[in-house]
DNA sequence: CAGGATCCGTAACGATACTG
DNA sequence: CAGTATCGTTACGGATCCTG
């Protein structure tokens, strides 16, 4: 499948031959899986399920509203399972489905392969910047 | 290479075994590439290399701004080439390099992915709502 | 413990006007 | 044509308080 026949097929609001279908599905799940939150929260549940407190500790750094609001999306498109044991104090298991992990292997791969490219980058980066002072 | 050992060899700003790596140059440049413009952009040069206002023109509602800093960004990444011909009017090109091109296909290939999983992420996303709509 | 509700600041984005 | 500069808005994310 070509770029142009993927993007020619859908209902686009602005105009019928464009790549920027606005609101288009596919668009929005693909946030869920690359946003800041969401790739982490993915990775860390490639290792293994996770309670939400024990998650939240796990990525460092996640405030509790964009922890619960990542795992609801993740969870509503069907890539997280949540395991909510009706006991007191809660106790809430979060893991991957089996959609989950596929989507989830794909951004890690991706993930590692700029980890990989990061010198290469710096490089091109440094170039990039020495040219700009030069030519200004 | 694990999760867990991919994140525990970098310097981070909070913890020391966190997930989470502030300002963190992978996360960086994941970003450039997974933004709603700098996925677009990829795509379209994956098909061949384009002007600026064609390459505006052909993703469809992204303002100048956008496309100009995306497209900076991309360039001194080093995943895009930019060949700016000294006539007037000013006349430049825009394409992958090898390395945008592996991005590009990996990126492409999620998407692609991700657009496959439509359908079924639709239903979950419908099991999500009715069991709300019960118990919530 | 697992979250929901609320408030608030920032930074990203869009629209517009202008320039080599 | 290919951008840069500026400004206004908005939506995202963080901090905090509260509840079953």
């Amino acid at each position: 499948m070509t770029v142009s026949d993927y993007f020619s097929n859908t209902a686009a609001p602005s105009s019928s031959d464009t790549l920027n279908r606005v609101g288009c599905p596919s668009r929005e799940i693909l946030d869920h899986v690359t946003s800041r939150w969401g790739v982490l929260i993915l990775a860390a549940l490639l290792e293994r399920s996770y309670r939400f407190s024990e998650l939240r500790r796990r990525i460092g750094g996640i405030s509790e509203k964009m922890l619960a609001e990542t795992l609801r999306a993740l969870e509503r498109d069907g890539f997280v399972h949540r395991d909510a044991q009706p006991v007191i104090p809660p106790h809430v298991d979060y893991s991957l489905t089996p959609l989950g992990r596929e989507v989830g292997e794909q951004v890690w791969a991706l993930t590692q392969w700029v980890e990989r490219q990061v010198p290469t980058v710096f490089k091109a980066r440094d170039a990039y910047d020495a040219a700009r002072a030069k030519t200004g």
